[in-house]
RNA sequence: GCCACCAUAGCUCAAUCGGCAGAGCACCUGUUUUGUAAACAGGUUGUUCUGGGUUCAAAUCCCAGUGGUGGCUCCA
């Protein structure tokens, strides 16, 4: 792979920055008490965080994209100049959150326990551009002429509220959202593929193929799903669990609710506390709605005594789980309040970590590749050295996290390492899949955990007869079935590939008279195993091949006069393609072999 | 939770300056029997999100709430 510019140093990088302070130049003109916050690049763009003293409406927004364009016309350089401190001060003397930044420049900053974030800056710079000046490290543009004022434009994302240095105990800001590229094709192109990203949004997606809905009686972020939904969820469920069979994990079936004792015993509470619910009163005990499931598994471990001999043991489950997110942080599937985590809890010898990790890291592999994810990236979380937060000895941490990173080599897995990413009880590796919008999302994660054995007290007898500690494994591969198949829904806008799809294959007979023939192919690849119906509504033949097209339904077989006669089908993909007339077994063996290879094409 | 915007038939949307709430699709009833992206005719469907206010008159203006959307914060 050729090595990639890095974007801080782009001409792009740079015409976004300069943007954005003619953006804040043009915001000053229409809101000259405006304060000014910060403005970066940002992916695809930028932004500028202005405390207003009115609401921002859309007629300013053209307002200040027309004057943007009209500076950035003026051929304006960008000149860059050393200052003191006391010259910034004096230079921002009306502007306190640029006020602030200097003085954090010039002692360093320091964390709110008093460890310094950053060393004290060597030097202050200030660019100015035509009226306006701003704090600011650069790099710019040389001038204005650099920017095409057609390829820029603020009015694609709305105004956000945003807080200063995101604490949300201080000021709330507005931030105004700008995009700015080198040519306008490479503007529209984002255009085209913010439309497509909205094409495929899996909300819309969702309810136009009868998938899920989300209905504000049942409550926000508690997703139904709708037939063809669960028929979706059910194959993957299916499938991961025929996979993890084979490769010796135990089904076990625990319930939603536990006694408050069993997670102040874990640790989750009161410590993520933040995201769960009030306790329920029963019959005078508490119980909670669980946020997680491994207490219960640890408990299924200690269910008995066990040997040396039974290790590994591993324990999966599709567990809901229940957390509380914050109202405006719900979206779609991807975000809820309830949801599935293809659970399992793995309690192994500590001379057994190692290749078990291995197994997990081939099994998450396995599924990615199946379904043709392969835009994701591995990294490993190791703990912050400088935090106090991780339970567990020294020692111990560092067997995992090198158990952890041998097995990533050994199986050639690219990854990167991210101190202070770690779990609170042990190093985890987690995969981070990118979808259409270039949103990455974490999906499915590996953690090695020392703590939880210990809080449960487990135990196993070794061949020398001494009790010992397990380790535990936490791993999902999907993660959350619910934002698993949000992605997927996007991932292959809708389409899925034949296995997945909840209806495989719709028969539509060109008249009433081929109603029986039809039903007979039905009934005949039903018997196959597939996923087929049989449309027999009284309506032409035509509006129904435009119905299961738009259900992106992967084969539509139209019957009639002639394949009657040869007992054939004629075989039309979803994607327009006509094959034309084919006997049925020689359709069903195709179409099966498509199925159960899990092709991704048709 | 916070900021901004939005809410009209099952769905997508219209309704000029505050003046009788409409269209397409869907659905129902007929007619039609069709070889690959919407047959024809007729019909049903409304607490204009909820509550309050201004007005002779409110879908429209104001206030509050609920829900949704885009962000921020958080994310075991």
């Amino acid at each position: 792979m050729m090595p990639e510019e890095r974007y801080e140093e782009s001409q792009i990088y740079k015409i976004r920055h300069s943007t954005a302070h003619v953006m804040a130049e043009a915001m000053l003109q229409r809101f000259p008490e405006a304060k000014i916050a910060i403005g970066p690049p940002i992916e695809d763009g930028f932004y500028y965080d202005f405390e207003l003293s009115r609401p921002i409406a859309d007629k300013d927004i053209k307002w200040v994209e027309k004057r943007m364009k009209k500076i950035l016309s003026g051929r304006h350089a960008f000149r860059m100049r050393e200052v003191t401190a006391d010259e910034a001060r004096e230079i921002f003397r009306d502007q306190p959150y640029k006020l602030e930044l200097i003085e954090d420049l010039v002692n360093g900053s320091i964390d709110d326990k008093g460890q310094p974030l950053n060393d004290p800056a060597p030097g202050l710079t200030v660019y100015t551009q035509n009226h306006f000046t701003d704090l600011c490290r650069g790099p710019h543009v040389e001038s204005t002429a650099e920017i095409n004022p057609k390829a820029v434009s603020i009015s694609l994302r709305p105004p956000a509220g945003a807080y200063w240095r995101g604490d949300e105990k201080r000021q709330q800001l507005t931030r105004i959202y700008g995009t700015a590229w080198e040519t306008p094709e490479q503007l529209r192109d984002f255009r085209m593929r913010m439309e497509e990203a909205i094409k495929r949004d899996h909300r819309t997606l969702g309810e136009k193929l009868d998938l899920f809905i989300i209905d504000s009686m049942v409550g926000k972020g508690l997703p139904l799903w709708l037939p063809e939904g669960t028929m979706l969820r059910d194959t993957l469920e299916r499938w991961l669990r025929d996979i993890q069979i084979e490769r010796g994990y135990l089904p076990v079936v625990t319930p939603h609710l536990g006694n408050i004792e069993l997670y102040k015993t874990s640790g989750h509470y009161p410590y993520y506390s933040d995201s769960q619910y009030t306790p329920i009163d029963v019959d005078g005990d508490e119980f909670m709605l669980r946020p997680m499931n491994c207490p219960h598994h640890c408990r299924v471990y200690s269910s008995r005594l066990r040997s040396y001999r039974d290790l590994p043991l591993r324990y999966a489950e599709f567990g809901t789980v229940y957390r509380y997110e914050q109202s405006g942080e719900l979206r779609g599937l991807t975000r809820v309040r309830g949801f599935t985590v293809d659970d399992a809890h793995l309690f192994v010898r500590p001379d057994q970590l190692l290749d078990e990790f291995k197994a997990v890291v081939r099994l998450i592999q396995h599924v990615f590749s199946s379904l043709g994810m392969t835009d994701f990236r591995a990294r490993v979380g190791t703990r912050d050295p400088d935090s106090d937060k991780y339970v567990g000895d020294n020692a111990l941490w560092e067997e995992a996290t090198v158990a952890i990173v041998d097995a990533c080599d050994e199986l050639g897995l690219a990854y990167h390492i991210e101190p202070g990413e770690a779990a609170f009880y042990g190093p985890k590796l987690d995969f981070i899949v990118r979808d259409v919008l270039k949103r990455e999302w974490q999906l499915g994660t590996v953690q090695v955990d020392y703590n939880l054995p210990q809080r449960f007290d487990l135990e196993y007898v070794d061949h020398d007869n001494e009790r010992k500690r397990p380790v535990m494994i936490h791993r999902a591969p999907f993660g959350s079935l619910e934002r698993f198949i949000g992605i997927l829904i996007e991932h292959f806008a809708g389409a899925f590939p034949p296995w997945l799809a909840p209806t495989q294959t719709i028969i539509i007979p060109i008249r009433a008279s081929h109603n029986a023939y039809a039903s007979e192919v039905e009934a005949h690849l039903k018997s196959k195993g597939m996923r087929v119906k049989a449309d027999l509504q009284d309506r032409n033949m035509r509006s129904k091949i435009k119905t299961h097209r738009a259900m992106k339904i992967p084969w539509l077989l139209i019957v009639g006069d002639r394949d009657i006669e040869n007992r054939s089908v004629s075989v039309r993909l979803r994607n327009d393609v006509d094959l034309g007339a084919m006997p049925l077994e020689d359709f069903a063996e195709a179409a099966l072999q498509k199925i159960q290879s899990q092709a991704q094409d048709l």
